[in-house]
DNA sequence: CAGAATCCCTCGTGATACTG
DNA sequence: CAGTATCACGAGGGATTCTG
């Protein structure tokens, strides 16, 4: 009963957090994956490069969707997690998965047809 | 009880229709609003230039999340709406929305408090 | 009125090489 | 291992001008 006013809309604050290529895999990761290291991220996100994954990071940390720790031992060992702040973010995540996995599938049915209207 | 694996993420097929600088925007207002004319929404968007909204429309278009209609008249009349399916993406901004607000009262709320050290 | 056309500039991301 | 440092490039969006 509120929000009439569009220039009210805060939906840009959240879509902040999540634009970058990769972030909302990161996250999911981190969200259902547990503590993971830097090497553990890079290798599950095939094709990402370390200056690439390292900013998305940074950012997420800034925000406070993730943790980052640091050991000071040789090698360096730095290992990523979710916060609890980030672990709020799971019902939005979930519920625009559900949506782009239905967008997806009306996607395939609407390419479907048109592949039937060609015969 | 599923989407354990986050490669299955579809999180970026609706990042995808809701990346672009005014698109949230654009959807609440005719989510909201109802029926407007181009230059309705140009006026609403302090700031827009006709080339990006158009493209921004063409976009949520091609999408099927608004419907674009051109009446044949002299000077020219486009009417734009959103669709049946881009009210499905209601409950997703709605959420987006809230989280954003409480993402934002969190920032200031982190600001108060660094202002309050300071002291 | 509702764009189309053109030019321009920033920003995000990738490729590659190097380091404590 | 976990980055940093450079270079480069394509895309998104802005400013301006023109048109049916």
């Amino acid at each position: 009963m509120e929000k009439k006013n569009p220039d009210l809309c805060k939906v840009d604050n959240t879509l902040h957090i999540l634009i970058g290529k990769w972030k909302p895999l990161i996250i999911m990761h981190l969200m259902f994956g547990g503590t993971k290291r830097f090497s553990d991220l890079q290798r599950a996100l095939t094709g990402i490069t370390t200056k690439t994954l390292t900013t998305q990071l940074r950012e997420l940390e800034e925000q406070e969707i993730i943790l980052r720790v640091v050991y000071p031992v040789v090698p360096p060992r730095v290992e990523y997690s979710i916060t609890e702040y980030g672990m709020t973010l799971q019902p939005v995540l979930h519920l625009m998965h559900e949506w782009g996995n239905a967008h997806l599938e009306r996607q395939l049915n609407k390419d479907q047809s048109t592949f039937n209207n060609n015969q």
